[in-house]
DNA sequence: TTTATATTGTTAGCCGTCTAAATAATTAGG
DNA sequence: CCTAATTATTTAGACGGCTAACAATATAAA
């Protein structure tokens, strides 16, 4: 099962996103949370009464996934929506309480696997991937906005 | 909108991911193909008429999900299955004339993105990016299946 | 041989992402 | 002032991942 191993950049670096996204998934199981929720939950934590629209743009995804996925961690109780008074088309979202307390557990919870992932690495050794990170981030946003939008 | 940048090695490799995958989408889509299906090809490319058990082994998916994705990759006639005659329960799965033909175009564009991701890396950094990659791989893997299963 | 257990594959339903189309509310034009 | 264009959200339907429950086949055990 070894034979057919790639070990090229772009092989390894999937096999790190999948396995990274694994172990998200799997710590943030315990909290009742799924992956795709932190993202939302610390924006919110930061400020509050966001449109979504808004949150949409700061998170760099659609207006409909927002939809679906506040109906989900509404009906669980993790916020709320108020609309806006001077403008009825705005749902402002606030985290309810429950959802301000999850939000330490599941920054937790993503340090933690923070720390299994890097803890091996040394601090240039860190400095120097984070680099490398920024410089891949660099470069695909210029190719998705080149050809997209 | 700077003002609430998070610079972690976390967060910007969560970036990183999302950007990328938007990239591989965006090539695929003139194809036709759909994010999941490269390494199914690939693998399929390599040796035809494995079980779709085994190939879910070989790509970590769940069988399950193999399923789904072969009969989307059979209605587009990408694959066909035919039943082991020696085993009733199985079913094998062979890359049509298409499927093969397709499989250089996918691959020619996934090297396009490994390029544009990858070509201001000199190859001393795209050999420590490869090293801090599989390390990343052997601290995750260490703890997905420490914990689960 | 008959029953119990494995293995393989399918189906159904959830999450997160998308696009496209529909709905509701606001603003701008004539 | 009323219609037209814009904006915010929702809904529907697709893909790829998952789990859980189920059907069909093969094999092992009694």
């Amino acid at each position: 099962m070894s034979d057919n191993r790639d070990d090229s950049l772009y092989a390894v670096f999937s096999q790190v996103i999948r396995l990274h996204h694994q172990r998200v998934h799997m710590v943030l199981q315990k909290l009742g949370v799924y992956p795709g929720q932190p993202p939302l939950l610390f924006t919110l934590l930061k400020q509050d009464g966001q449109s979504q629209n808004h949150l949409a743009q700061k998170l760099s995804i659609k207006a409909a996934t927002i939809t679906v996925m506040l109906s989900r961690m509404e009906r669980v109780g993790l916020i709320e929506r108020r609309s806006d008074p001077n403008d009825q088309r705005i749902s402002r979202v606030y985290l309810t309480d429950k959802g301000k307390k999850l939000c330490e557990d599941v920054r937790d919870a993503l340090m933690t696997v923070d720390r299994e992932c890097f803890s091996n690495f040394t601090l240039e050794e860190q400095l120097l991937l984070r680099r490398f990170f920024l410089q891949m981030q660099d470069n695909l946003v210029k190719v998705c906005c080149k050809n997209a939008e």
